[in-house]
DNA sequence: AATATAAACCAAAGATAAATTGGTATCCAA
DNA sequence: TTGGATACCAATTTATCTTTGGTTTATATT
């Protein structure tokens, strides 16, 4: 306790030193502040010493720093992961069924009340394509178009992007043994005729009933898929 | 009408032998096929020919092809604008207003099974420091932090990121003179008591009454913005 | 005159290399 | 033991080059 407190705790007067240059200096349009080299030569402190400074702050939440890409004032942008490939490698088949189960009744609802006549003969020729379907590939795709169609009734170009959105993950999400055999489906898969429940609905306006089929028809899948699994399982 | 139909119609021939190819000669997983230049010297024609060839194919929609990327087999896959620019271009108030109402009903209710103690006290927390907000600003960082918790609490990464991407959507689109003026928000502010039955209900773990009053809130929110749009527009 | 061919050029997209930046370890001196 | 300078690392961005479908132009060819 001998040496003076300006010298002993030097780090503080860093602190001050670099709240001071902050408040005066104005950042960039978003808040990003010199890289520490410089930053450390610009207030003539070495960088050891910047960095504790930056670290003060940092836990005070008045900034927040990223490697490569620099230290920004403000509080942290959560991190939205709207890129595909990073939401598939998160997820997994669980969540994509139970997110289609959420958002897709919804959406099937809103289409009940927005649907257009074309809308509603394009579904139908969907319907009629996936039933004369020779092999799984062909219906998968004329199941998918059916839903897109469903989606794009709706007249709502951001519910049909973040649909989209949902499709591309669930595309792109790995199923491993859960996917189906290249066998053509027969005539009484179920979901010839839930298509058919969702469809009818949409065409007679009946938003509850439109919804309630869609997620019966989702829940159908999940389950079926569900089964899938549980054979895999046992037969492993 | 003198010359062979061999020889009149070249490019025929050349559509024929494009055909050939790609039946027989098995094409990369994406089902892109060799760029134009090698295909032409492969084939043994010029490279407009081969582009000829590819047109007629490319209008029966056998293939499609995209500058930079290549050539491609099969259908062009539904061009997803996931993008959230471009969303935010095509979109507008209403049609986010209608997403929300659509997608966060069914995301609370999924919170109320999933949530855990953790998750409700952090809920807990936003109303509380959304009453004491100085500012209409601060009142909206922790209404949307509000918001994003519920979406935590599903634990399903996927609607999360498709919360974010509405989200972004949301803060994006240009709302005009439907912002609210920067006046502190009152005590008898609406959201207070809506925000508090949202949460209680995720506390009970009644998820019909999660998702419908979280349903109330975004409806009672659509009234006000419409009512604001028909003041604004009785002023002007 | 009409058409085919070759070459050159363009913009979009992808692939690769180089530079930047926060984080960390090491060595030296006070 | 502490502080400072240096070197190095991994994540990220930026810049550069290459590839690719689309287009134009000049030149043969018939």
């Amino acid at each position: 306790m001998l040496t003076p407190p300006s010298d002993t705790h030097p780090e503080k007067g860093v602190v001050t030193q670099l709240r001071a240059y902050l408040a005066q200096s104005d950042l960039a349009e978003d808040g990003r502040l010199p890289p520490e080299r410089e930053l450390a030569s610009a207030l003539g402190v070495s960088r050891a010493e910047l960095r504790k400074a930056l670290d003060v702050l940092e836990a005070e939440g008045q900034l927040w720093r990223h490697v490569g890409k620099g230290t920004f004032m403000g509080s942290r942008p959560l991190d939205t992961f709207a890129d595909i490939a990073a939401l598939a490698r998160r997820s997994n088949p669980a969540e994509v069924m139970r997110a289609r189960i959420a958002m897709e009744p919804e959406i099937t609802r809103a289409a009940a009340f927005t649907a257009t006549p074309a809308d509603i003969s394009e579904m139908r020729l969907c319907l009629a394509r996936s039933r004369q379907a020779e092999t799984w590939r062909q219906y998968e795709g004329w199941d998918t178009r059916l839903h897109r169609t469903i989606a794009e009734a709706t007249q709502n170009s951001l519910l049909l992007g973040l649909f989209d959105t949902l499709n591309a993950v669930r595309r792109a999400v790995t199923w491993g043994r859960l996917r189906s055999v290249p066998v053509r489906p027969l005539p009484s898969h179920h979901s010839f005729a839930e298509h058919e429940a969702i469809v009818d609905a949409i065409e007679h306006r009946d938003m509850a009933g439109a919804a309630s089929a869609m997620r019966a028809h989702l829940m159908t899948v999940e389950r079926k898929l569900m089964e899938k699994q549980m054979r895999a399982a046992g037969e492993g």
